[in-house]
DNA sequence: CTGAAAGCGCTTACAG
DNA sequence: CTGAAAGCGCTTACAG
């Protein structure tokens, strides 16, 4: 098994080369495939290889051929119960690809607004490609990323044809459950949301508005609320809500969802027979409620990895689509029943 | 500001010694540090650099320097509104004092099982260290770190000696929980625990139970549940502890912690005049109750910074303490009250 | 199909 | 204090 036969000096290539009695060259091209070589002498290598676990050194190959095998992954500063899960899903599928191609993935967590970190990173040539995790309406880590001319792919949808994107489909999965909602008789839905600086949160509220349009009603400002910022706000808009008579609340996300339910709940407002309530992404959050809400799903985890596999397509040279949409479910619960 | 005046070629440290008239290897001395050098001429090279916004090629650096400035941040497969946010704030603090020190992170997650990924990692030679974030009591992980000889640091407390380790002080903060509870006027509380094959886990319980004996009380095993793996069981748990009369219940982590307040709002128990409550370990999750619940509180963020600082120190080879304990604070709050 | 040689971009004894 | 040279461990035209 252990054989370090007297030194314990990390192996090289020329090691595995005299024991072999073959050239650097003839083992470099049995490991990377690339290049002729005899079937025989290649088993040969590789056998060897294989049976005294021998990896080359990746500081060595990085510099030779100028890549890394690494990848990064800009996450943003978040602490929310329903922000940490997702980056953090989102994460796992791109290790999980990333993995399987024997690449590495660095984390790298942005405040929004520095650029050093990123720098770093691509100058010091650390690595081949990176997966920006969240992105905003005039995002600066685009531009940056954009003009550093490093293969990328972003989290989320733009208006930009030139930044090759990955998302679910927000905006069509938003039009299509208010246009549910709208089929089982409900008349008017309020929409709350916050962040509209996010990709996400303007494609969701997009979404909404298209399935006014499509439905030809009117859609009333006054049930649209883009900008609660604070548990407060989202509570006034709840009463505001509840006066005005509409019959069902679309949430942008479980984090708003969480709010009003609560709120609903210490205002005795029953759901869904007092109103009705409905989420834009399903979270873990919410499979704590007594009742059951209706919300869209998405697999986060297979965003993250499709999202490194376009990424590793565009560091090999392969053509990708400049957008990629992923999927969701529409889960109708108790929430918006009757 | 952006000259690439002519040629786009990333520039090495031979185009800033050509430009400036000196060596490559004064340099190399200038930007590093190290070596005799004169003060005008590293300071002429430094603003140079700096002006024109060159970085030393990382993998160059790392093959002739045999380090590379990455660290591995093993990560669990989890998936808990509990998990989630503990090993990504973990993250984010392992991620400032790397970056603080021109490190930067890989990471990789763990199936409890394979360490294929861990191997390539060392034997590619891609990174100097690594930090352990969840520990078992037979820990497969750190045998084999320990076997390989790469500095690692684990976060969790360990039998072993020969081990770095870097943790919160769980027994203390949990004995003096309940010493506290005790003091109260409290007369029994029972323990809820799972997966006791975590440090994490065996620690809570132990500084339960060491507040037993420094109390000098009998601890009636009646009272203490190790292995609730659902919610179910949970649920039983509680029902029999009621019946059992018990006043408190002490729950090992938020996720236990949060079956339990539900379940007891099931039946009707309120908390805390028919039942006391707390928790070893604060989450955002507790901050959903209307009840707020007596916790530990650890600071996360400060777990990851410490257990970076103490491997970096490892890694530069000083001398570090063999366990780094972290403080806690015990927050008293309604649902022990009275 | 295989090997010798040059090169990737740094660092670091060794001279001076 | 500074430079020329060898070396880190690979890869890859170039010959043969």
């Amino acid at each position: 098994m252990n054989n370090n036969s007297g030194n314990d000096k990390t192996m090289t290539i020329h090691d595995v080369a005299r024991e072999l009695g073959v050239s650097a060259s003839t083992v470099s091209r049995a490991i990377s495939g690339k290049g002729r070589i005899g079937a025989a002498t290649r088993d040969r290598i590789l056998a060897y290889i294989e049976e005294h676990g021998f990896y080359p050194n990746a500081a060595a190959q990085s510099l030779a051929q100028s890549r890394t095998n690494n990848i990064a992954i800009i996450l943003p500063e978040v602490n929310t119960l329903v922000d940490m899960p997702f980056f953090h899903t989102c994460m796992y599928g791109v290790e999980e690809v990333a993995q399987a191609n024997d690449y590495d993935i660095i984390v790298v967590t942005t405040n929004g607004n520095d650029t050093k970190p990123l720098e770093r990173l691509i100058k010091n040539r650390k690595v081949d490609g990176m997966i920006l995790t969240r992105t905003y309406e005039n995002d600066k880590y685009v531009k940056f990323l954009k003009q550093k001319q490093i293969p990328f792919v972003a989290v989320g949808k733009f208006p930009d044809d030139d930044v090759v994107q990955v998302d679910h489909d927000n905006v069509g999965a938003c039009k299509e459950l208010v246009t549910v909602l709208f089929a089982k008789g409900i008349q008017n839905i309020a929409y709350l949301g916050s962040n509209m600086d996010q990709m996400v949160n303007r494609c969701r509220y997009q979404g909404y508005e298209e399935a006014y349009r499509k439905g030809k009603r009117k859609l009333n400002q006054d049930l649209v609320y883009k900008d609660l910022s604070s548990r407060a706000m989202v509570e006034k808009a709840v009463e505001e809500l509840k006066n005005s008579g509409v019959e069902c609340i679309l949430c942008q996300d479980d984090y708003i969802c969480d709010e009003v339910v609560r709120k609903l709940a210490r205002m005795g407002v029953r759901i869904p027979d007092q109103m009705k309530v409905a989420s834009c992404h399903y979270s873990r959050i919410l499979e704590n409620y007594p009742v059951t809400i209706t919300s869209l799903k998405f697999n986060i985890t297979e965003l993250g990895r499709r999202s490194c596999q376009v990424l590793l397509d565009m560091i090999h040279g392969k053509t990708v689509p400049d957008k990629t949409l992923l999927d969701y479910e529409i889960i109708l619960k108790e929430s918006t029943k009757g």
